[in-house]
DNA sequence: AAATTAACCGAAACCGGTTTTGGTAATTCA
DNA sequence: TGAATTACCAAAACCGGTTTCGGTTAATTT
């Protein structure tokens, strides 16, 4: 059924040697054979195995992700269009992508070692680097290619591809200083996680670059989800020196703060601003939309292709990081300060207290209507 | 640096052949061989090649997954977990999952015919079916295996999975009618996608058993993302005969209704009812939270993957489908009917006309507030 | 015209496994 | 004790390609 190059030799009456050199566009085969095999091959839809050539060039022609599912809720969103570029620019080299999920962190280990030893792989790209990744240090024993999505320690010796976070950060930061917040909150993501240090970074480093002393600044780690946000901003508005701006390691987070502020009857970018990242849908059909910085992953992904085809192609390329800048989006969640954190705290006891008279008063109202 | 069976052949001092038939567990090994053979594998971490096994096999150990990233709105939600299913289930038997993306429909069927001709893959999983699935007709050709995510037409000559989607808008749209509503929406979602037809036809058999005549039924298609919903919601709610009930084929579209339903100062699940499908993580956060079939991603691609393996280990086996069902999720956004359409729409007109009114109040209350 | 050289292609080796074949030594049976 | 099994393993063939090697023929060069 599967046509083999021998039956495509058979039919032209040739060698099968001479057919693979002529597909392979070697110079020692004449103009017009290569034409005949070109043109058998077509009709006979004959395509070599990659299986049968992977064996002699030691090559699987597919590269790894591997997923930990466990954390769906913050890897979701950025998965399809990464692996939508990542796909796209290897598939120029005939590569595909082999994708795996581990359920724990020992298996996720084990399947990068597994893949790469019975090649099933040519090389990994590992997404959501963490602080001293174990996964590269397995890789690196095995010589196995690797391209970073994301920074870590010791970068120098690695290709990687990121965001500039800590600009990214820096920029929201001085952002809502500029508008005149004093009182910031940042909610970081995944703590083991290295773009959460980066992006903690970069927020304390646009208050030091502005006056600390004036500044305070209230840090919290493992919002990931909206719920975490909204349970945390809930907490602290309600607290005595609530935040007036909130910098979020995470859209998903800030969307959760988004419904606190709603919540406790305030507007979202008037009494209390609120900044993202990452650029999810959702921020867009929220209301207030979300500010934040949007961050092309098909062109992570795409980008992470390219330098791990390098690696596996052109022997002694040296290894290189690139850095780029997300967009920001300036939508509706953040704006200029009207309260300061004192001000804040008394009128949000104050609306508290008004919520049961004015609902009596919208019942009456819906009430009238209806008669 | 990758050990391969000669290598491990030459450090025990046996022959290649002999290392193989102990590894794969032949007879004719002695017990101590194979314990001998075994040790020093793990010792050296032999792991045979892939490819090199594949070459003799004929199978590549992989099974194809291949998306169209362009319709991501629809597609996003339920893949993470369904990828997650495959490829734990196909792991059991040593199978990875090659995930590709096509940019276009031409370019995902040659995906289809080039990963199984080159042998990158030893079947395929079809999610998101299509009436007439042109994939299925190509890889009929080809003689792949697959397993429909789906239904589709002739479905007795192949293995499929699915979930019982007629059955679960019948009980949504008696539901519905239970609750009292008689004017009904159902928001369809892509055209061409055999669900579709499932989601519609599960509507209309329940409306049949009741009693035709004195239900109102507006059929839409192609409402697939959160702003198609809101804007297909606004302008049925705003018309003479407003719909009660919204029967939404994906979740997507019902967050989008419960939105424009919120837009016109209604509460949902009190003057408009709304169900929608999937139960996508959003429909949880929703306020109201959202009433809906929550689907088990994961055990669908759980069952896929056990299906293509069947398909391609056990000759001869059966092809069979399985149906099986959605969870109802109770939820905030359906409930009794409260006006009938006609009043509905007086509601609403009234309602729109007060909207200016109770803005001044609210900000006049604001004021007082603040001084 | 003889000697090189170039063009072309078949034959064979090779990649790293699996599977078949065949042979030797040890064991069992008559 | 000799014959027939049995247990075990080395050797070789094979899978479907790629790549090297070597030889034949045609085209150049001297």
């Amino acid at each position: 059924m599967k046509i083999t190059i021998q039956d495509l030799a058979d039919h032209l009456g040739i060698s099968k040697g001479t057919v693979s050199r002529a597909l392979r566009g070697y110079a020692d085969v004449s103009a017009s054979t290569v034409e005949r095999v070109q043109q058998a091959a077509k009709e006979l839809g004959y395509q070599p195995s990659a299986v049968a050539q992977g064996i002699k060039t030691g090559l699987a022609r597919s590269v790894g992700l591997i997923l930990l599912p466990k954390s769906r809720a913050a890897s979701r969103p950025f998965l399809m269009q990464f692996i939508n570029g990542i796909s796209t620019s290897i598939a120029k080299h005939g590569y595909t992508l082999t994708v795996a999920t581990a359920q724990s962190d020992a298996e996720m280990l084990e399947l990068h070692r597994d893949l790469f030893v019975q090649r099933k792989v040519d090389g990994f790209i590992l997404p959501r680097t963490m602080h001293n990744d174990p996964r590269i240090q397995i890789l690196d024993q095995l010589k196995a290619p690797l391209v970073l999505y994301g920074q870590t320690e010791n970068l120098t010796q690695y290709s990687w591809f990121d965001i500039n976070q800590v600009e990214c950060f820096r920029r929201a930061t001085t952002r809502l200083l500029d508008f005149g917040h004093r009182h910031l909150a940042f909610l970081g993501g995944d703590a083991p996680l290295f773009y959460n240090s980066l992006r903690r970074k970069g927020v304390e480093f646009s208050i030091r670059e502005f006056d600390q002393e004036e500044v305070q600044l209230q840090v919290f780690e493992n919002i990931t989800t909206v719920a975490d946000g909204l349970e945390c901003a809930l907490r602290l508005l309600q607290s005595s020196q609530p935040p007036t701006g909130f910098l979020c390691a995470l859209d998903l987070s800030a969307l959760g703060v988004i419904r606190a502020i709603k919540q406790l009857e305030l507007i979202p970018g008037e009494h209390v601003s609120v900044i993202g990242y990452e650029g999810i849908p959702e921020g867009e059909f929220s209301e207030p939309s979300l500010t934040t910085f949007e961050v092309d992953q098909y062109e992570a992904g795409f980008q992470c292709g390219v330098k791990l085809m390098q690696l596996i192609h052109e022997k002694g390329v040296k290894v290189a990081g690139t850095l780029t800048m997300a967009v920001l989006l300036e939508r509706g969640s953040d704006g200029p300060v009207r309260f300061n954190s004192s001000e804040l705290a008394t009128f949000i006891r104050n609306r508290k207290r008004l919520l049961s008279s004015q609902e009596k008063l919208h019942r009456m109202t819906e009430k009238s209507l209806r008669n």
